[in-house]
DNA sequence: ACCTGAACACCGTTCAAGT
DNA sequence: ACCTGAACACCGTTCAAGT
């Protein structure tokens, strides 16, 4: 006899991203998602493959968020510090999403502006160059300090700001 | 009855290193690296607290192995190229020694000759901000390269040495 | 056509019992 | 004084049985 779903991946996958800010990936269990949204474990597998699977697709959530917020950015200082205020807003979410277990193509959709904007600053010929190197840096950052990893004093919003203004000055012209 | 140990610490991290780099973090199990020195798994208890304290000691490990390639090096270059042989040549211990997993000290230890270097470029003011901005490129983007992250085209090779180039050039004078 | 209980394999960890 | 078997709680996952 035909049943109606009781849930939707929609909502497996949003109360994953919900259960992943605030329990972490670890807490992100098939369990705790499953009784999230009403059902018991075994059924989330009518909806996705494995938790690898479920946690590949919060991760492509996240990274089509944070590309929006980039999208809406201009120039490299924007972007920059719209990335770190969205990793600082949604830290497990931006480890996750940067943790290459998500789709090429959702991180490729947000790396997009930053490419449009490297273009504009050093042409085209070394434009992915130099998005590389800004977005290598960025990420690179921003997961040194989430990690808690800059412990030897001084500023951090400090040390942000001059990375950016020495990363635009090597990139200008 | 007294009886001697059959294993030791130092036994139990090297064996867990080498596991670490055939099987990965996750195949890195208590069961696993009791087994590759001839114990159970509840013996290593007697010699670390949990799984976390031997990864963590895993981790030191790798960071000070590491520290000892980086102080041999001379020059932003030099110390860019060789902290990137080196992570490709143990992707595991690199990705560790950077997850946050181990000691603060050891990380220091290997971050030490950077900003040795950059002291040297920038003076002493600007040291420590022009280190991170080093090292937060650095790891940024070799995490990015192992996470095979770098797919739209491009030499990933071209793009290291660009991005040392223009960070060489930010930091002059 | 979806959901569930029961079961399985596999973790990390504890601890009483062996030597 | 160290090691082990047995046990426990907790995973992810499968599947026959329910509705």
């Amino acid at each position: 006899m035909p049943t109606p779903p009781r849930t939707s991946l929609d909502a497996i996958v949003t109360a994953g991203r919900a259960i992943l800010e605030t329990h972490g990936l670890a807490g992100l269990t098939m369990q705790a998602t499953a009784r999230a949204v009403g059902v018991k474990a075994p059924s989330l597998y009518k909806h996705v493959a494995d938790r690898d699977a479920l946690v590949g697709l919060i991760a492509d959530a996240a990274a089509l968020d944070l590309a929006e917020r980039l999208a809406a950015q201009d120039g490299l200082a924007g972007l920059a510090r719209e990335l770190r205020a969205w990793a600082r807003a949604h830290q497990e979410a931006y480890r996750l999403a940067f943790s290459g277990r998500g789709s090429e193509q959702a991180l490729a959709t947000a790396a997009a502006p930053v490419l449009a904007t490297t273009r504009a600053l050093v042409g085209e010929e070394s434009a992915l160059d130099a998005a590389r190197l800004v977005t290598a840096w960025a990420t690179g950052f921003l997961s040194m300090e989430l990690a808690g990893a800059f412990r030897l004093g001084g500023s951090v919003d400090d040390a942000f700001e001059y990375g950016l203004d020495r990363l635009t000055a090597a990139l200008s012209r």
